[in-house]
RNA sequence: GGGCGUUUAGCUCAGUUGGUUCAGAGCACUUGCCUUACAAGCAAGGGGUCGAUGGUUCGAAUCCAUCAACGCCCA
């Protein structure tokens, strides 16, 4: 067979994969095999593939691969989420471009450019994602806006406002001027700062006096109702009761007493703004403050100001400060480092804005969700993030689950001309609902008004395991019985709480189970400098032209080689490279046992004999490991072994014995084992390399029309012996210590050496050793040898005779240094075994362990004290 | 400010309930090899007082306390 000597992914890859569409391996439907399920964290449809997702989804592309392969129901749903934030901002951008205004267009009109849009770039990922091999069950594509994902939606709306969990209610939110719409709190970015804190006095009324507050927020004294003090501070005892006037603007607001405020900071006065602060609103609460909102939606100045009308909320402060300055309230400015919220989606200072919104009451949705994980029902891997969750289930907060847009499920509330509203599924029921209600049964569709806004995207995607199988709606089909819960979720840490703790809570609300046995959080990919990968800082490598220039395989496991679950992963393009490396080594020791010659008459020589036996016992206990490392989601571990296994064990090792000397045959049974060891090699790692493992799988033997290493069953564990594998493990360091003699002494390999033995030897692998030491002859002698070169292997001592190039005085000195060495190893484990508190107090088998060590390091030292003395004499 | 976490070889990380023959791996590094599967390779080698201090223990990388540095989340 003519096999190319280096390995090409591109035309591998694409062969494979158009394959398994076509057979149709990946898709699921229920039946009597134990299911096991994987819903993907579904990618905006605004985005495009980046290193993060190649992580996420290599991970559970290795899950599902080997939970198909161990005969499980593997199904893997794959989807999007219509992201309504960012695709409303996109596609508001691209009108703009066009010369269209938002606000020119009815809400229709606007929708159904939406939707052009998300046809066109909605499925990029998805597309790029099969790149990669992803194993999804593509027949079941969802997308967060589809119809029954939409009525899922509504329905649970309903539901929560039914049971009184779901309200409407005026709060401070987090609003984006840029977006116009509210956001939540998980959606702002803080930051660091440098800004300036103004120093500013108001006069008190009725005498010459002034207080002096601190802000960094000068503009926001246009809405002030307030200055407020602590009851404790004494110096401005005399002002209580007293008026404080509002510079500029001369209003004249009243000094109140808090415990809130800070004695220390500044001057210890406080101004209150309850329209434009989270805490000066509850102040204003407690002391029933008038609440004066001097913004615009888009955060320009409107007439409750008073002044600088319509001017943008930055503009407006360098203007106030400016009056204040001529009008000599301004008493100094110092630069001053604090934090700001930022949206998280068009980067626009928040600003805090008392609105209406709808809210998700979450206290008794949080209780079983948490218990639910802290008890280990569902479990998160690394279990470290058990303790965040605890922190922030504890100290929930009201979800604001509505936004200010026209993209995602409009909330089906209908409001009334009195100003009552009903909320149902369509306008026909919620006529129905509203003339019950108001008794008013004159009420037309025209009387309807429905709530402009849609919700929260988080409140269609806490919904994902149970809508993607359509089991809001209903509760009892086939498929949601069959594969809900489902069995592990792969997502990242930063949204943990946004999604991960919303899909427990809406798992148990809904369906009274958890919706996933285990989540596994992987870390976020950084570069090697440690910063997060980013579009603006240009740091993250295009993973499109990773998979063209290395392969997907060798993406996939240089993405692997660098994630240890839950921390960050620093990832460099050499990984990458590391990975295409190993896939050529497995695909060379691929083409040199496919060009073995067989020969069915020739024995199969002793050496081959034992390197099966050895290689079968070493494959199992890589197997037994290999399980253990799956089930505890160590995937890098199982990598690492697999790397091994493969490069150090069966390339270095097993091949190198096996291998017939040059244009030499070899026998019939060799050959079909290593294929038959090749064939569970390549099985073993397809879920990590799932392209050149079916095409060497593919060519080891002949396969039928519907075969694939796909759907093959993976090595199950077969028992091992240590004991063999430990012999073998002495047989390495023997032809170590050879090879390190023969480039010592400048002994060329095709001089074949004689090896004598001195103490306990296992002749089991003599003939392995003869193989690739280049010995000829074996044997035991009693005597120290002249003229020959040793070295120990643990207790038994090694001599190869050599002529004219033994050194002794340097052979002295070697073994002088040994006999040190083991001297002081001696005095260490006697100073435990003369410690009667030791030889009293530890366990039995450890202290045995320490006798062995005496009596082996006594031998050892015997054994080269002769040796020493013969060669000096 | 509150909470959580991390610190082990040049780098990235393992290290089970404290106890195998001086703490392991991959990469990087050094040396010798274009040996007939693979230079994207082969053979060998060096490298760590386990962040610091104190404590518990016969015994500590591992348990406890304090400190330091860094990171994340919340405010």
């Amino acid at each position: 067979m003519d096999i190319a000597k280096k390995y090409d992914p591109s035309k591998v890859e694409q062969k494979w994969y158009q394959y398994w569409m076509e057979k149709g391996f990946f898709h699921s439907e229920p039946d009597e095999r134990e299911p096991y399920t994987i819903v993907i964290p579904p990618p905006n449809v605004t985005g495009v593939l980046h290193m993060g997702h190649i992580l996420n989804n290599t991970i559970q592309d290795i899950l599902i691969r080997r939970a198909r392969m161990l005969g499980k129901n593997a199904c893997w749903v794959p989807g999007t989420d219509h992201a309504s934030i960012a695709t409303e901002a996109k596609v508001v951008e691209k009108l703009r471009e066009e010369g269209i205004d938002k606000y020119s267009l009815d809400r229709e009109e606007f929708l159904k450019h939406a939707w052009e849009w998300k046809e066109k770039h909605g499925g990029i990922i998805l597309e790029q994602l099969k790149k990669l091999g992803a194993s999804c069950d593509w027949n079941r594509t969802k997308f967060t806006m589809d119809d029954d994902m939409y009525e899922s939606v509504i329905k649970v709306f309903i539901d929560l406002y039914e049971k009184g969990y779901v309200y409407r209610g005026v709060r401070m939110v987090n609003w984006d001027p840029q977006a116009k719409t509210a956001i939540s709190d998980e959606e702002v970015n803080y930051k660091e700062v440098r800004s300036k804190l103004y120093y500013i006095k108001y006069p008190v009324d009725e005498t010459d006096q002034y207080i002096e507050i601190a802000t960094t927020r000068p503009e926001t004294i246009l809405g002030d109702t307030a200055v407020c003090v602590h009851p404790e501070d004494t110096r401005y005892t005399h002002l209580y009761g007293k008026e404080v006037i509002v510079p500029v603007i001369n209003r004249k607001v009243p000094l109140i007493l808090d415990e809130y405020v800070d004695k220390e900071f500044g001057s210890g006065a406080l101004k209150i703004t309850p329209a434009h602060d989270e805490n000066d609103h509850e102040i204003g609460l407690r002391h029933k403050l008038k609440i004066i909102d001097i913004f615009n939606d888009d955060g320009s100045l409107n007439e409750n100001a008073e002044i600088h009308i319509g001017e943008d909320r930055f503009e407006a402060r360098e203007n106030f400060v400016k009056d204040l300055e001529k009008e000599g309230y301004l008493v100094k400015v110092e630069d001053y480092t604090n934090s700001i919220g930022f949206s998280e989606r068009t980067d626009a200072v928040i600003e805090p804005k008392l609105s209406t919104q709808w809210f998700c009451r979450m206290n008794e949705m949080a209780r079983p969700a948490l218990e639910n994980v802290m008890n280990n029902n569902i479990r998160f891997h690394p279990p470290k993030f058990k303790n965040t969750y605890k922190h922030w289930m504890e100290n929930i907060k009201d979800w604001c689950i509505s936004r200010q847009l026209w993209w995602g499920q409009r909330i089906p509330a209908y409001y009334l001309p009195d100003g009552n509203y009903v909320v149902a599924e369509n306008e026909t029921e919620a006529l129905k609902k509203a003339k019950r209600k108001t008794g008013n049964y004159e009420l037309t569709f025209n009387d309807l008004k429905q709530d402009p806004d849609v919700l929260d995207t988080w409140f269609s995607s806490w919904l994902w395991p149970i809508s993607v199988f359509d089991g809001i709606r209903n509760p009892d089909n086939k498929d949601i019985n069959y594969y809900y819960p489902t069995d592990d979720l792969v997502t990242a840490p930063e949204i943990l709480f946004f999604w991960v703790a919303r899909m427990i809570m809406a798992g148990y609300e809904y369906r009274d189970e958890k919706p996933f046995g285990n989540v596994y959080l992987t870390g976020v990919v950084r570069d090697n400098q440690r910063r997060k990968m980013s579009k603006s800082l240009g740091n993250s490598p295009d993973p499109l032209r990773l998979i063209n220039q290395y392969g997907a395989d060798g993406v996939r496991v240089g993405m692997l080689l660098c994630s240890p679950a839950g921390n960050d992963l620093l990832f460099d393009e050499s990984l990458t490279e590391q990975g295409r490396n190993f896939g050529n080594k497995i695909w060379n020791a691929f083409r040199l046992v496919k060009n073995w010659e067989v020969d069915g008459n020739i024995r199969q020589p002793e050496h081959s004999k034992e390197a099966i036996e050895w290689f079968r016992n070493r494959l199992n206990k890589a197997i037994e490991e290999l399980d253990k490392q799956f089930e505890k989601f160590r995937l890098s571990d199982a990598l690492m072994n697999l790397y091994r296994l493969f490069w150090d064990e069966f390339s270095s090792w097993y091949l190198e014995i096996v291998k017939p000397a040059y244009k030499q045959p070899v026998d019939r049974k060799t050959y079909e084992l290593t294929l038959s060891f090749f064939e569970q090699l390549m099985e073993l790692l397809h879920p990590i390399m799932p392209f050149i493992t079916e095409e060497i799988w593919q060519l080891i033997y002949d396969r039928g029309e519907d075969e694939s290493i796909t759907i093959t069953e993976m090595p199950g564990k077969e028992s091992y012996e240590t004991s063999l594998i430990d012999s073998f493990e002495k047989v390495k360091e023997i032809i170590t210590s050879v090879r390190n003699i023969r480039k010592d002494k400048d002994i060329p390999y095709n001089e074949a050496l004689s090896l004598q033995v001195n103490g306990e030897h296992m002749v089991q692998f003599d003939s392995v050793i003869r193989k690739l030491a280049n010995i000829d002859t074996i044997e035991e002698i009693r005597e120290k040898p002249e003229n020959a070169v040793s070295f120990m292997v643990r207790t038994t001592e090694y001599y190869i005779p050599v002529e004219n190039v033994l050194d002794t005085d340097e052979e002295i000195n070697k073994l002088e240094e040994e006999l040190e060495y083991t001297r002081g190893f001696l005095q260490s484990v006697m100073k435990k075994l003369n410690n009667e508190k030791f030889v009293g107090n530890a366990p039995k088998k450890v202290v045995d362990r320490e006798k062995k060590k005496k009596e082996d390091a006594e031998q050892k030292i015997k054994t080269l004290e002769e040796r020493i003395n013969s060669l000096k004499k």
